[in-house]
DNA sequence: CCTTGACAGTCCACTGTGGCATGCTACCGT
DNA sequence: ACGGTAGCATGCCACAGTGGACTGTCAAGG
């Protein structure tokens, strides 16, 4: 009923359900691999937004099935809004990096425990960066342009915030060069 | 009360107290400078922080002022809160950006359009980084270094954004070669 | 037959956002 | 001197988004 213009969370499961009838799993199941590299969501924002979408009547729930997995397919509505969502500016983007917050304030932080923190998310963004590149490599001729796009943003990304780590040692109160130039990752 | 650990955004007013009292628009006004750029958070959440935080003795209510200024004073609790937050292992980075959706649906998208966001988000993205370079230039000095660390990521950040959007023309369905090679900044 | 584990959805408390409303007061022009 | 207005300062609300706990379902295997 009420016409207000869609949140982009609910538009992108209508994105998904362009390729046909999911259950608020399977949604969420795509929506990871597919934006989940600049897109959060979570289960219950999805079962949430399914539920107003159908009482807007941008989708529609069919049978339930074996294990309760009940499928939405899109309606006309649903088309529309989508259509109608993607042609508006999209917004600016948020960062939100915990870790920066802890570097401002590192002032009041051991410096040791800082050098620890900063190696545990250099690792992470290593990782990050190599699943990235394999995906480059290996397969992206099968990915459309739109997700190689995309996966080409993820790599560049990776790679500023790596090289971000690089220099950081030049830039911050040391360690005091413990055992420090072992890359270790203790696990 | 209840000794649930302190959430980043109520930790770093805790932070930003150390420097003295201040009033909730001040904590904002401070925030949006010192962390903004990786950190955001508002008006209406300050306010609700700083209450919260009195009623479990991490700050404490000056004199109500001049203009209905409420400073607030960091108690030894909350000094002592901070602390312990900061030594927390801090949390993974998120992005939300919402132009990477758009581009990721970009196949039902008119390419022109795309074109069009794309460059709109491109110049934002230059003007920022001309921004954190004049920072960087001029008044490096007078920063410490924690904040030179953070303002370094925004430039390597900004930096690896703007490379991909150069890169863009190659990767996506491109705009049908409208007055397009005239990188223009209408402002 | 009974446990285990992946699947599927729900609920709740909290965090975070943006806009509206409301007063206050310093300053400005006349 | 005085009325307007721009910016200061806080509060409130509805909504978006998060994360964890919880319930239930089915399939496979010991």
């Amino acid at each position: 009923m009420t016409d207000r213009p869609l949140n982009a969370t609910a538009a992108s499961l209508l994105g998904f359900l362009h390729a046909g009838p999911m259950t608020g799993w399977d949604l969420v199941a795509t929506a990871e691999v597919v934006i989940g590299d600049f897109w959060s969501l979570t289960r219950s924002q999805v079962y949430r937004e399914l539920t107003a979408m159908e009482a807007a009547g941008l989708v529609q729930a069919g049978e339930v099935g074996p294990r309760e997995r009940r499928p939405y397919r899109l309606t006309d509505a649903g088309r529309e809004a989508f259509r109608r969502w993607l042609e508006r500016e999209p917004g600016p983007e948020q960062i939100r990096y915990p870790l920066l917050l802890t570097i401002a304030f590192g002032r009041h932080l051991d410096p040791e425990r800082l050098a620890a923190f900063v190696a545990a998310h250099r690792s992470v963004h290593a990782a990050r960066l190599a699943d990235y590149e394999t995906l480059q490599g290996d397969g992206s001729d099968h990915l459309d342009p739109y997700a190689r796009a995309t996966l080409d943003f993820g790599v560049r990304y990776e790679r500023a915030v790596l090289e971000w780590f690089e220099h950081l040692p030049g830039l911050l109160p040391l360690p005091p060069a413990a055992g420090d130039d072992r890359p270790e990752a203790d696990t």
